[in-house]
Order: structure tokens, then C-alpha cells, then sequence
DNA sequence: CGCTGACCCTGACGGC
DNA sequence: TGCCGTCAGGGTCAGC
């Protein structure tokens, strides 16, 4: 469900809810998620100030004294605010009260999302290895031609490894080689620092877009309001697998690449190294 | 070390 | 109406 421009968005919407609210409870319903939820997070996070609502990758962290709750939507998660009045729907597996009857609400129908306590984040296991925020100074193409060397894997698998950038997913890459015109197979040892820049601000320039738009709802995001995104309509191939190229005319193609499918435009998207 | 595929889980949808 | 296969925005991990 969530790319880097969703859970940006939830962020946003909770930073004036949330900060500086305290812990009041920690319900929680079901605890087989991703990883276990520790049973004692009552006991941790009881009576802390939430000091801080930040994005780091696709993780939400509310920082509070001597640690942070780090928490993940997975493909169907979704974090909402509600009342004491909202009734508890199937899948509400976390709430987390705060001061003033706000509740934080997790939902999550595939459980692939996660909430963990983490005293120290930039030690803990799941961030240490995570590599440049899409949007920062640091991914760029110097990086990028820097990374690639010597590598045969195909530029789609490598723009969404979390390793080398984070918060690319399906959609925003698929839509990101689109706009670079670059085919989702080309191997990144065969790509030019001209296609590297392309493919970088078509990047940073879909992510953008997205977050102005309040994220993309394909099926089931809300934000922290429970209000859909309306980046969905601007996707030009994403989805439109058999549908005509918004350039060429040409059929769009369907490929799966990594068990996730990529559409493509065989004629706008090419193997070569011109421009 | 790097890459591939299995896997975690529920729900929606299309074909029969 | 139901059963079955397939697919879905995420990420980890074992195995080669």
C-alpha cells in the first residue's frame, strides 16, 4: 500500500495530533504482525511524551525519552486518528491512546506491517543498511554510476533495493523509468551519467508529485484522516498494461520482474545507451 | 558477496 | 452461489 509519498503524507497529517500528546494506553488486539509486538509496550511507552513524528525510508518513528516506537504499514497498513466514539473494525490490531481521546489507530488486513520498540535507531537491525533518502543530495548520479559498476542487475530490482535508495516502490519506479525512458530490464552496468540523471530527477520528481497530491490510493490508502490520495490519476503506466501509450500510442507491455509486474512501453522505453 | 525465489497474510476479482 | 487460481502498494531470509 504505502510508497515513501504515503507514509509521508500519514506523517504530515499526524505531526499536529500527535506531538507533544502523551501515552495514555496501548491496546493491543492482535500482535502477530511482521514481528511479534513486544506484550510489555504498555509498561515502555506508558506516561512518554511523543517529542517527534519523523519518515525515515517507509517507517513512521514517534520519538519519545530514551527511544522510539518504529512502525512499518507493510502493503495494507494504515494508521488513522480516532475518537474514543469510532468503533473497533476488523483488522484494528494496535491503538494507541493519547492524551486529549486522541487515538492512533493501526489496521492492517495482510499483518506484513510491523511496530517495534528501538532504543537506538540508527544501530537497530532494519536501518543500519538502508541507503540514501530519495530526495536528499546524496542520491545522485555520481552515487548511482558508483553503485552500478561492474553490476548486471536490471535497473527496476536495483532502483527499489532499499539498499541502495529508499522508498521507491512499485508504482513510482515503474512510473520513474517511464518518465526517464529507460526499460525496466536494462542492466545498471549499462547505463550513461546522462541516464542516470534522468532517471534520478524523473524519480524525485514523481515522489514530489505524489506528496503533493496526498499520495496515490489505488485500492485501500488512506492518510491519517482516512481520506484517499489522488496521485492515482496521474499515473501514466502503473496498472494500464494493454492500454495505449500516453506518448506513441504504442501497447503498453506487462512484465514481472522480481514476482512484482512492471508495465512498460517497449517503443518509449529502451535498452540502448542514447537519448 | 549477489542474486533468485519462497514466504509472511487477507481480500478482491475473474473464470467456471 | 461457491470454489479455485491469481494478484496486490512491503520486506526478510534461505539457498545457491
Amino acid at each position: 500500500m504505502p510508497e515513501l509519498p504515503e507514509v509521508e503524507t500519514i506523517v504530515n497529517g499526524l505531526k499536529p495530533h500527535v506531538t507533544g500528546k502523551r501515552i495514555e494506553d496501548i491496546i493491543i488486539r492482535n500482535s502477530s504482525l511482521r514481528w511479534p509486538v513486544a506484550h510489555n509496550l504498555h509498561e515502555i511507552l506508558y506516561k512518554k511524551n511523543i517529542e517527534q513524528v519523523y519518515r525515515r525510508a517507509k517507517y513512521l518513528i514517534f520519538k519519545v525519552k530514551n527511544g522510539n516506537l518504529l512502525m512499518h504499514l507493510g502493503m495494507s497498513g494504515q494508521l488513522c486518528l480516532k475518537t474514543p466514539q469510532d468503533l473497533v473494525k476488523k483488522h484494528d490490531h494496535l491503538d494507541i491512546v493519547l492524551s486529549d481521546n486522541v487515538i492512533l489507530r493501526y489496521n492492517d488486513a495482510r499483518r506484513f506491517g510491523s511496530c517495534l520498540w528501538v532504543e537506538d535507531i540508527a544501530s537497530h537491525f532494519l536501518l543500519k543498511n538502508l541507503g540514501p533518502e530519495p530526495l536528499s543530495d546524496e542520491f545522485n548520479p555520481e552515487y548511482m554510476v558508483k553503485l552500478a559498476i561492474n553490476k548486471k542487475t536490471v535497473i527496476k530490482q536495483f532502483i527499489m533495493n532499499s539498499k541502495v535508495v529508499v522508498g521507491v516502490g512499485n508504482i513510482y519506479a515503474t512510473e520513474a523509468l517511464f518518465a526517464a525512458g529507460l526499460h525496466p530490464l536494462k542492466p545498471v552496468n549499462t547505463i550513461t551519467v546522462a541516464q542516470w540523471k534522468l532517471l534520478i530527477s524523473a524519480i524525485k520528481d514523481v515522489l514530489v508529485k505524489a506528496i503533493e497530491k496526498g499520495g496515490t490510493t489505488l485500492k485501500d490508502f488512506v492518510n491519517s484522516t482516512g481520506k484517499p490520495g489522488y496521485f492515482s490519476q496521474a499515473l501514466k503506466v502503473y496498472q494500464r498494461a494493454g492500454l495505449d501509450c500516453f506518448n506513441c500510442g504504442n501497447t503498453l507491455k506487462l512484465l514481472r520482474i522480481g514476482q512484482r509486474s512492471s508495465v512498460f512501453c517497449d517503443n518509449c522505453q529502451n535498452m540502448s545507451a542514447d537519448l
